[in-house]
DNA sequence: ACTATTTACATTGATATCAATAGAAATTGG
DNA sequence: CCAATTTCTATTGATATCAATGTAAATAGT
């Protein structure tokens, strides 16, 4: 039989200040909420706002590509893009020239609901400008970049 | 009737580009993949790992204070205790002074489960070094501690 | 002491996330 | 052209996330 295991308290507290993955999620979970009131009254959360901008092209993208830019699973893709077919905010429809394909567009009604949310999210990211310590937002997305 | 809305591509592409909430959902989802992936051996998400490494106290800490470190909502800190106690990782108890509280411990099996995991943590945390632009983690911390 | 308020946590319902797996269509190697 | 492989997406099951709401215990005001 083995002894009782104990996790030195100090490697708990470094984990806790250095650990970037529970950094990151912190920040993402935080971040979420913020976005996400500041869109509730247009009936968006933080993921549908990027997904539904996404969708926003000259030619409708098909889903690996979109899952790829959003750094989430294609199964991830397929359920978020539910809610947002069932409302008729986004059409998946079949790539005649290859059937496997979807490709995904946003609706008037969706590109409607998007337009509303773009001053929303203009002035919600503002104000996280003056958060920032310095305010150099550019280093935190290179930096964020090179994880994602 | 309205006109059709049509939400320049410029602003789709400055949304791509600048919004910091979606670089950080991005990195978030990228980050736990990573340790999702090596953790998953002794069966426990990053998440997990994270939630059970701050139980690792002197004393068990209530659920509040939990959910505030981790920045999760409490709904969410409850839900996630749900296969940890399943499992016999963690016990939850009453709190004789304060029958509303909840006191949150790692059983022996936790401890045991959790030391196995922390030298995992470690090769994987130390492999971000070398992705960072210049291997200043810390500032990253910094820029992300002042979003949380 | 008694009532109103506050605090701490749980439940429900909806969406988000990914692993494992499966299916269908396209591509490749022979 | 045909079989094997690869590509693209969907489904299932488990966990994660939060809003809205409910419940019980503690505290405050009187």
């Amino acid at each position: 039989m083995s002894n009782a295991v104990e996790i030195p308290f100090s490697t708990t507290l470094l984990v806790r200040d250095t650990c970037l993955c529970l950094h990151v999620q912190r920040a993402a979970r935080a971040l979420a909420r913020l976005f996400d009131d500041a869109l509730r009254p247009v009936g968006l959360t933080n993921g549908q706002f990027s997904l539904m901008m996404s969708l926003n092209r000259p030619e409708p993208p098909p889903m690996g590509p979109v899952a790829t830019l959003l750094a989430m699973d294609q199964t991830t893709l397929t359920a978020a893009l539910k809610p947002l077919q069932r409302r008729g905010w986004v059409n998946v429809t079949q790539n005649a020239k290859d059937k496997r394909r979807r490709l995904l567009s946003l609706t008037p009604e969706g590109k409607a609901v998007l337009a509303a949310a773009v001053p929303i999210w203009e002035t919600t990211h503002a104000s996280l400008e003056e958060v920032l310590p310095d305010g150099d937002m550019g280093r935190l997305r290179r930096d964020l970049q090179a994880l994602a």
